[in-house]
DNA sequence: CACATTTGATTTCGCTTCGATACTAATATT
DNA sequence: AATATTAGTATCGAAGCGAAATCAAATGTG
C-alpha cells in the first residue's frame, strides 16, 4: 500500500477521533474531562510550568478559564497553590495527597492498555512520531509546544550528569520525563523564522 | 532508550494533547470545534454511516446532542437531509455545495500539513498504529470503533472486485476510504466476547 | 391481526462550560 | 516616576451537552 494523498488526513482525522473517544470514558467519572486534563498537566509537568497561564497555554484555552479549572480542583482538595517566592505575583499547583491517589484512576488508562497492546515497533514509532508531530504543529501555528525535557532541544545528556541550557542548571533524573513550558522540538529543522505570533491568549 | 514504564503514558497523553491542540485551532473560524467534527464526519462517512446516530456514536455523545448540531449546520446550509428509502426513519445527511467549499477551509489542515513534514517511516507507522488502537480502544471499553472499509475485517480484496461481508456488497473504490459504523478492526486477536456492553447510548 | 417493544430522530429543560471582558497586583521598561 | 507588560482572578452571557419526554416507523410476539 502506497502512501496516497487521502493517507494523511486519514491520520489527522484518527488522531482527533481518539482524542474525542478518551473523553468519552471521562463521563460518569468524579472528575470532568477538562479537570482530568489539568490533574494530569499538574502531575507531570515541572515546577517552572506548574503555573496557571502554563495550563491554560497548554490546553488551548484562555487564562480565565484555566482559573475556573483549577479553582474547582482546589475546592475538591485535588490541588493546593503556593506563592512563587521569586515572582510574587506567581503561583504554583502542586498535586495534594487525595489529588495523588485519584490519579490512580484516572480513565487514561483505558488508553494506556491499548497502547500496551501495541507491538513494540508500533509503540516506538508512536513515541518518535508524536512529539515531532506537536512540535511541527506548534511551528505551523506559530504556538508553543509541550514536551518533556528529555526530548528538548535544551537539553544535553553529556555523560552523567543531565544540563538543561534553558534553566541553566542541572536537571535531576525525575525531571527528565516532566513537561515543560519553554519545550523546544530538537529534530525539527532549525526554524527559518521567530515564529511569534502569539495568537493564542493575548 | 528502552521502553520504560512512563513511556505508554507518555503516548498516552500525546495523544490527547495533540486532539485538544486541534480544537484550539477551530476558536475564530467559521464554525465551532463539534461542528468541524460533525462535517469532517459527514463528508468522509459512507452511505450507510451518514446518520445522526451514527455520528452521535463516533463522537461519544448522544442522539439527541447530535441532532442539534446537524440542525445548527443545516440552518447554515452546509448539510442537507434526505429521507432513507428503505427505513423512513431514517435520514440521510450530505454535504450541499458550499458545505463542502467550507471544507477547503478546516482547521485540520495544520495538523494534516504538520503529518506531512513527518519522514515516511514514521507516517506509515501512524496508518498502522492509529486504527490498531482505536480497535484496542474500543474492544477495552466494549464500544463500536469507526474506522474504513479498507481497514475492515469484512473486507476482502479478491483481485479486482472489493466485496464487504457486512453489507454484502461490491464496494466501489470510493468507499475504500470511507468511515463505516459497522467496522471491525482487522489485527486483533479475535475476540474472546461478544463485548456488546453498549454503554455509551441506550 | 392486535399489541408491546425496539429503534431513529427530535425537542425541551436545566446545568455546566467556556470565552470575552474587565480588574487588581506585581514586575519590567522607558 | 510614569508607563507597559504580565500573572492571576472574577463576572457575565452564550453555547454545549446530557437526561428525559415525545413521536413515528419498524419489529417482535401472542
Amino acid at each position: 500500500m502506497t502512501d496516497n494523498p487521502t493517507t494523511t488526513e486519514e491520520i489527522a482525522e484518527l488522531l482527533v477521533y481518539l482524542g474525542r473517544a478518551t473523553r468519552g470514558a471521562d463521563a460518569g467519572s468524579d472528575l470532568t474531562a477538562v479537570q482530568w486534563t489539568a490533574m494530569r498537566f499538574f502531575a507531570r509537568a515541572n515546577q517552572l510550568s506548574r503555573t496557571p497561564s502554563a495550563f491554560a497555554s497548554f490546553n488551548a484555552t484562555t487564562r480565565g478559564t484555566a482559573s475556573q479549572i483549577i479553582k474547582s480542583l482546589m475546592q475538591k482538595g485535588f490541588l493546593v497553590r503556593h506563592q512563587a517566592v521569586d515572582d510574587r505575583r506567581s503561583v504554583r499547583l502542586d498535586l495534594t495527597r487525595s489529588g495523588q491517589e485519584i490519579m490512580r484512576y484516572d480513565p487514561l488508562r483505558d488508553l494506556s492498555e491499548a497502547i500496551d497492546q501495541l507491538e513494540g515497533r508500533l509503540r516506538r514509532a508512536l513515541r518518535q512520531a508524536l512529539p515531532a508531530l506537536a512540535g511541527e504543529l506548534a511551528k505551523i501555528r506559530g504556538t508553543v509546544a509541550f514536551g518533556t525535557c528529555g526530548d528538548c532541544r535544551h537539553f544535553s545528556d553529556s555523560g552523567a550528569a543531565s544540563y538543561c541550557a534553558c534553566v541553566d542548571a542541572e536537571l535531576a533524573l525525575a525531571d527528565l520525563g516532566c513537561l515543560c513550558v519553554n519545550f523546544a522540538a530538537s529534530e525539527s529543522r532549525k526554524a527559518t523564522m521567530p515564529s511569534l505570533k502569539s495568537k493564542e491568549i493575548s
